[in-house]
DNA sequence: AACTCGGGGAT
DNA sequence: ATCCCAGAGTT
């Protein structure tokens, strides 16, 4: 077997013991500290995650905690990291392991890959990272690192792809050093090999087995296919006000947003005149309606475009609180408590400023 | 295999 | 405005 991964080993581990950051689930590699960190670095930057691990492990300092964690508590501690579901599978895969490991997570790459929320990637991780177990991980930093080592043009957005440097990674796993190994990949990419960019080849300590580098289409690597457009929605968001406080209320238990805090609103952009007739149809006593303003929130396939309205009230039927499953907060609240996500932050500002 | 699921920083 | 990020689950 001819496998060019093992001749980059050595090179890559002298250079991560110079070159690592300095991180904060680095200082010690507890698995619960790294299986914390492992998901909320899923698909989110190193930039982004600091701000949260230290907070979020002193509010839930072990597995037990988070196990019995209050949902609206984990929601608010994950506000703003996003893709939600990672949290909810993380408390679940906490609960399991309270029952069926006495909580501790299993030292066992098989085991871990059984558990909501972990993957490939994530098992891979912390396996080796935590456990010294020698099992390759395979995410964007690996793979734009080694397709650009081998120049080859294969779609890294292919499952088979993925799978086949899987298997030659697990290969040439240096058994001593599976955590380092895998880490120095993805810090490589990160902050080398980068993304978006040109990279800093000059600084590459595998540079002399690059054969994008020597053949000059390191900036034509990795290929992936184009995405499709983004679907384009239209929202009219209210700041109902009533006595002081206002509305807010629990979006669905599956899909966009999933069980987070929303301001109510209606899934068109409507006008004063429309407005007013909706809200008195529902009981609303109108005392004003001031327009807030427009807004636009990019998520990663869809775009909202609001129109934001802020409503005062003199009369709200229980009626119209119990239809629209409303709950009224005050705004100290609303920012402290309930986990609001940043799509209304235009809108949450505004009440900020009133 | 294709879709869904957030948010932000760099370019 | 576009890209992409220490991906996983569902369809």
């Amino acid at each position: 077997m001819n496998n060019i991964y093992k001749e980059i080993v050595p090179y890559l581990l002298d250079w991560f013991d110079y070159n690592a950051r300095i991180l904060p689930w680095r200082e010690q590699p507890i698995p619960y500290f790294v299986w914390v960190s492992e998901i909320m670095l899923q698909q989110t930057r190193v930039e982004a995650v600091k701000g949260y691990f230290d907070r979020f492990i002193t509010a839930l300092p072990d597995i037990k905690a988070l196990a019995e964690a209050d949902e609206d508590k984990l929601l608010k501690l994950w506000e703003g990291l996003g893709y939600y579901n990672r949290v909810r599978n993380m408390q679940k895969a906490a609960q399991i392991i309270m029952k069926d490991y006495d909580g501790a997570l299993p030292a066992d790459y098989d085991k871990l890959l059984l558990l909501p929320g972990i993957g490939t990637y994530t098992a891979g991780a912390i396996a080796s990272i935590a456990y010294d177990i020698p099992v390759p991980v395979v995410d964007g930093n690996v793979l734009r690192v080694a397709k650009r080592i081998t120049a080859s043009y294969d779609d890294i957005t292919k499952g088979s792809v993925k799978k086949e440097l899987w298997k030659e990674l697990y290969d040439i796993m240096p058994k001593d050093r599976p955590g380092d190994f895998n880490q120095s990949l993805m810090e490589l990419g990160a902050t080398v090999c980068i993304p978006n960019g040109k990279p800093f080849c000059d600084k590459c300590p595998v540079v002399h087995l690059c054969r994008a580098f020597h053949q000059d289409v390191i900036m034509q690597l990795p290929v992936k296919p184009p995405k499709k457009e983004r679907k384009q929605e239209e929202r009219t968001i209210l700041l109902i006000e009533y006595q002081g406080k206002y509305a807010i209320k629990k979006r669905a238990a599956k899909g966009l947003l999933a069980g987070l805090w929303e301001l109510p609103g209606i899934d068109e952009k409507v006008d004063y005149k429309k407005l007013s007739k909706e809200l008195k149809d529902g009981g609303l006593t109108i005392e004003a309606i001031k327009s807030i303003g427009e807004a636009k929130h990019i998520f990663s396939h869809v775009e909202w475009h609001m129109i934001g309205y802020h409503v005062k009230t003199g009369q709200v039927p229980a009626e119209y609180t119990k239809a629209n499953s409303l709950l009224w907060v005050n705004r100290k609240d609303m920012e402290t408590l309930y986990a609001l996500p940043s799509a209304f932050s235009r809108y949450i500002s505004y009440l900020r400023n009133i």
